[in-house]
DNA sequence: CGCGATATTGACTACAGTCAATTTCCGTGG
DNA sequence: CCACGGAAATTGACTGTAGTCAATATCGCG
């Protein structure tokens, strides 16, 4: 998942390749709360999530968490460093994702489109995780916060007569961990966030967002 | 620049490939304080750092910067997403480069050796950016400094007695937006290190770590 | 409707940032 | 080789943002 947004940047839905059965991805199932690999696995698939979100961590070894992204449909997740995973991944929600083969990436295994597009989705993720740096290292709480909201806003928003609906699948620890705060930070952000205008909560977990220009306006820190 | 040390994440030097002349990397200088390229540039090639150290940007529209990462010899930059440069690039030093046309990446050019060396290098730079993450998100500014100065001890200093050297070609202020710090607080750091006996400076560029075990202590926050 | 989990709010603390004053470094020229 | 001067680094005093700990409030599931 990007934090910040261009017109490239948004995932490719849908099977990888054009070509037949052989590279199009094996449909897998994830229950909520499952966890499809964890650090220090060996890669034997990438996936695309298909339905669903995933969410990507690391921990130190004192437990301290850090939620480096959420992935949605379309997002490629599980590229390898020297053959293993660097983080845990477990589902949000119940989730189907195609998985292909680890060799597709690596030769391309007879699948020259699908070895672009993992090529492609694995450049993309040092972007995606450089903005996730610049956010951490350059942006204030309110700022991380309204970044988040704009991204999901924008990407997986639905509009609902003037306004935009967004279902958060992630709890308020959740969004901490991936933005370097605290969940009290996270809260006092979503109140502060409300008492602008910029949104109102329908239950815990869907955000209405009522002024999106002045949310990308906070999310970019002029404010 | 890794930021978390593995025996597996070292980089390879020296020419990327086994094969003759074709792919092995044309020499390319920058002289310190030059730009080898800026964001927005369409990317027609790969580097690997040879000699030096290049520093890789990015700004804010407001300005704050953040330093991405150092590169050092054996580090591969450059990478494209959708085609174009993500951060700007200048040399600390005088540098130089090997460099790789783009299409040895997407396509191997010919030489499926080269082909996999610059794909693995992308895959272990998601695992670096991913240590950003978590350190810029979850350590505190000691830990941050210590962690630093724990990597470059130990993958880039030398030894000098019973210690261990190592030339420091940023300025505080590069370290600072490295670490998502202030330049104060980077020189109260160093203070403090200083006084655990853990280094000392020897001139401001020059540190000489006294007590290396203690360092990865306290970049792991055991402290 | 009730209960446990999650989220919010409040009061206070502390870590890192800001602004300003030295001090040190280090390249240049005498 | 030393002295000078501008830049970089360090230190100090103070502030502010986000963290901590604790008390409600709310959610959402059974």
């Amino acid at each position: 998942m990007y934090v910040t947004l261009s017109a490239e940047n948004r995932p490719v839905h849908g099977p990888l390749s054009a070509r037949g059965t052989t590279s199009a991805g094996l449909p897998t199932l994830v229950k909520a709360g499952q966890h499809l690999y964890r650090e220090g696995d060996e890669v034997e698939r990438l996936y695309q999530v298909s339905n669903g979100v995933v969410r990507l961590t690391r921990m130190l070894e004192d437990g301290r968490r850090q939620v480096i992204s959420f992935g949605y449909p379309g997002d490629i997740i599980g590229f390898p460093a020297d053959g293993r995973h660097h983080t845990d991944c477990d589902a949000l929600v119940d989730t189907t994702l195609f998985a292909y083969r680890r060799t597709a990436l690596d030769t391309g295994d007879g699948d020259p489109d699908l070895h672009l597009a993992l090529l492609e989705a694995a450049l993309r993720e040092i972007s995606a995780m450089q903005d996730h740096v610049m956010m951490l290292g350059r942006k204030s709480a309110l700022e991380r916060v309204a970044s988040f909201l704009n991204v999901l806003t924008i990407s997986y928003g639905e509009d609902i007569d003037t306004h935009r609906r967004i279902d958060l699948p992630m709890s308020r620890s959740d969004i901490a961990d991936f933005l370097g705060l605290t969940t009290e930070t996270v809260s006092r952000a979503f109140t502060t966030l409300r008492k602008a205008g910029v949104m109102s909560l329908d239950g815990a977990q869907t955000i209405v967002v009522r002024d999106p220009c002045l949310l990308a306006e906070m999310a970019a820190g002029e404010d």
